[in-house]
DNA sequence: CGTAAGATATTCT
DNA sequence: GAATATCTTACGT
């Protein structure tokens, strides 16, 4: 069942990206509760659909409600909600949860049994969850996926993004305020330290 | 707490 | 063939 209200994701993602903040969030019955979004959309140069429509980013052009999955740097799968039903390339990436179901299976796939570091960013939280490629373009509102609404109005702050070189003015990162489950503590971002890559 | 290094799928030239 | 990338971990201070 999906206690998100049928235009959940309809709506703008910066919108939206606030919105998920204190949404529970299952895979197979493994998650917890959300506390870390950033938002992207088609106007955005830090955003995978910047450039237009690709192999590979489909998905984000697709409806609303739809899971983009990706791999970044080769190593590490990143989950997003495809939103904004009015402007396709738009979409919120899933962060940080704060683990709460099933915490025994996210211990075992990550190694690791420090609770507060279990999904504390986007590579750990599908690697906690199980998530990868078989995701990526499949409904929000169906399993695995399982998501239900926040009970009550959320306090949320809102911060630069994380891990982009272009686009980092824009505030757009949104977390739970005083949530000890983010990837990173707001204001503690240093600007871009970018490429340097090759020596 | 800060800086540095690692390792690979996808995309572009 | 080369460059890029919505990170993570490890280690030095």
């Amino acid at each position: 069942m999906n206690g998100l209200c049928p235009g959940f994701f309809d709506r703008d993602a910066e919108t939206v990206a606030r919105a998920l903040i204190g949404v529970r969030m299952l895979v197979d019955g493994v998650g917890g509760v959300i506390v870390e979004t950033e938002a992207y959309d088609a106007a955005d140069p830090a955003s995978h659909s910047f450039r237009g429509e690709r192999t590979g980013n489909a998905a984000m052009f697709g409806p609303v409600g739809y899971a983009y999955v990706h791999r970044i740097y080769g190593l590490h799968w990143c989950l997003n909600f495809v939103c904004d039903k009015d402007r396709p390339g738009s979409a919120v990436l899933v962060r940080a949860l704060e683990p709460s179901d099933d915490l025994e299976t996210m211990q075992r796939r990550r190694g690791l049994a420090d609770i507060q570091r279990l999904c504390a960013g986007p590579g750990r939280l599908c690697q906690a969850l199980g998530i990868d490629k078989r995701l990526d373009g499949l409904p929000a509102n169906q399993a695995p996926f399982a998501l239900s609404a926040a009970r009550g109005v959320q306090p949320v702050e809102s911060g630069a993004r994380i891990g982009i070189s272009v686009g980092t003015e824009t505030p757009w990162r949104f977390c739970l305020a005083g949530s000890r489950y983010l990837s990173r503590s707001l204001g503690k971002i240093h600007a871009a330290p970018a490429r340097s890559a090759g020596v």
